[in-house]
DNA sequence: CTGTTAGCGCTTTCAT
DNA sequence: ATGAAAGCGCTAACAG
């Protein structure tokens, strides 16, 4: 590699001017079917690519949307980064992925770093942050989505647009499906304290249990790491704990998984023992044994929604939508039919 | 947001010159201390961040790694991502994340919207590409690292690097467990004929076997789909077909687990009647009943050792390493103990 | 130690 | 329909 092609190389080779060739590359129609031919040949022939940073600078679009995930090997937001991936190809943005490896500090310092890199706008998932800091962080971006999170503040722009599941719906369905099958005494294993969806799902517990004229004892109620071994660990206390436990409502399908082995490590037969409910519907639920009872959500429908949201606001739509709500599904299956 | 602040609106306000604003936000040691306070003073108060943008017209360094996996949301790629970026993000890279979903044509595609980007480098996961236009895509980066794919061509800088698993030593670790524990006559479910990965493990599969004295049958060789349905139907028709087998090396762990399901059907037991070992341990490999044997892969680590590779490259090491390949380890479960 | 002068590769504006 | 000039926000190469 000499160099890398540049407009003007192919204006000399053309034998026409630089802004022939610009008007030609950015598709403008006043060019003359020969002379657009003859540029468009030697674009070919040079291989020559525009160069999008150098256009940037001066259009102030870099053509590039952040995503920032906590996780991006959790099924759930790969689902999430999947769909927004999806919708900003298909609209000719592309993706900076920043993973915030579940670290505030980190989530901090993607956001900085995204504003450097200029982005035309970013999708937050699952932030973690302060409401001032984010409020911050947001307000210097040009646009901006949050996925799973809400914010009070009416910044001047219209707000921020918020794409957002049902949660506290999926929570009531979760817990008045167990209800149902006779179940009372219902523990809940409900994430990491500052998760939103945390937050929500165990509102929905809440309203549900109260509704049936329980007032569940806050012993039933552990926070946990949104993992597999978060869950294991956490079953363990609860279970160990509150022998009258036949019921967990787990913040996630990881989290129910690593209950299931919680209580093969206790010897509790799921779901004779113990009924147990998920979160999500990953692919891992169906295949477990026994399989989950979840409730699904469409991790791919919220990464869509969240970008076209988006890239609507950088279009400039006027009619700002600024809230999404996506509604769950409870799926029934082994671990409490 | 009025405009974004610029190197020039610091200046004016700390009294000095661009170009000392500049030293300053690029940690040049020339600066005086008291300067350099007040410029980073200045830098606070105005909520100053340098647009790597303009920073990259000049530099030729945008500070952006395209990163192409066929399926984000695939377990497989996506902790390939999350080590890549894991790496990237400690060295101040970013990632711009493409998903070919499984696509040539899109493949094709973004590797020239990155070009474009003008990212310093790929790496470049599972390529599906012929091998002329892979050739070409790659001469026409900076610098690129395939992963799970060797090229044979060398280019004039040096080669791309490379990282892969080391399927076929792989294939014979598990094939010897099997045949130390006993087994003669193991069926092989060897994935998707074009996998390069599968290619290896069968490669293992038959050394070992060939080692040990036996030839085994084509007839105990399927290829399948890389998936769970696949294995069940390829281990129903293996095991039907040739009722002496008495182990099954599988293409993977999902492959694995439908060989288990199949054996249920057959009202085969595991281990006694069949073995059963896999190959990459997912998270699922431990969950399920029997819990897998497997070959363990860090996926995890293809994805940081590529991105180091990469690095390493740009930042221009001589002694060019050209290839990583990952080793696995055997990971003893129930269903072949 | 600090400032001045040139661009980087492109698009915008204004001529022709 | 085409071209010339100016400048986007920054850094490299010199000066002082």
């Amino acid at each position: 590699m000499t160099h890398r092609i540049r407009m003007a190389d192919v204006a000399r080779q053309a034998g026409v001017s630089l802004m022939t060739v610009s008007r030609v590359v950015n598709n403008k129609d006043d060019v003359s079917a020969d002379t657009r031919q003859l540029v468009q040949t030697t674009i070919k022939q040079l291989g020559y690519r525009p160069s999008d940073i150098a256009r940037g600078l001066v259009t102030k679009r870099t053509g590039a949307i952040g995503l920032v995930v906590p996780d991006v090997s959790n099924p759930y937001f790969s689902e999430v980064v999947r769909g927004a991936e999806h919708v900003a190809y298909a609209e000719n943005y592309s993706v900076l992925l920043c993973n915030t490896e579940e670290n505030t500090q980190r989530e901090l310092a993607v956001l900085q770093s995204l504003e450097e890199k200029c982005v035309d706008g970013i999708v937050l998932c699952s932030s973690r942050l302060a409401e001032d800091d984010l409020e911050e962080a947001i307000s210097r971006h040009p646009a901006a989505v949050l996925v799973n999170r809400r914010l009070e503040f009416a910044d001047e722009r219209g707000g921020v647009g918020v794409v957002t599941l049902d949660d506290i719906a999926g929570g009531q369905i979760a817990t008045q499906h167990l209800l149902n099958r006779g179940h009372r005494a219902i523990g809940l294993l409900a994430g990491p304290p500052a998760s939103h969806s945390g937050q929500g799902r165990t509102e929905g517990y809440h309203r549900t249990m109260t509704a049936a004229g329980i007032s569940p004892f806050s012993r039933w109620i552990k926070h946990c790491a949104p993992t597999v071994e978060g869950g294991r660990t956490g079953a363990r206390e609860l279970l160990g704990g509150n022998p009258e436990l036949t019921a967990l409502f787990c913040f996630n399908d990881l989290v129910a998984i690593g209950a299931l082995q919680a209580c093969g490590d206790l010897g509790q037969a799921i779901p004779d023992d113990v009924a147990i409910v998920g979160f999500d519907d990953i692919p891992l639920a169906a295949l477990v044994t026994p399989a989950l009872t979840t409730c699904r959500t469409s991790r791919y429908e919220l990464g869509t929604r969240a970008m076209e949201l988006l890239l609507e606001r950088i279009g400039g739509c006027t009619e700002m939508c600024k809230e999404i709500v996506l509604s769950t599904e409870l799926i029934v299956r082994d671990s409490a039919p």
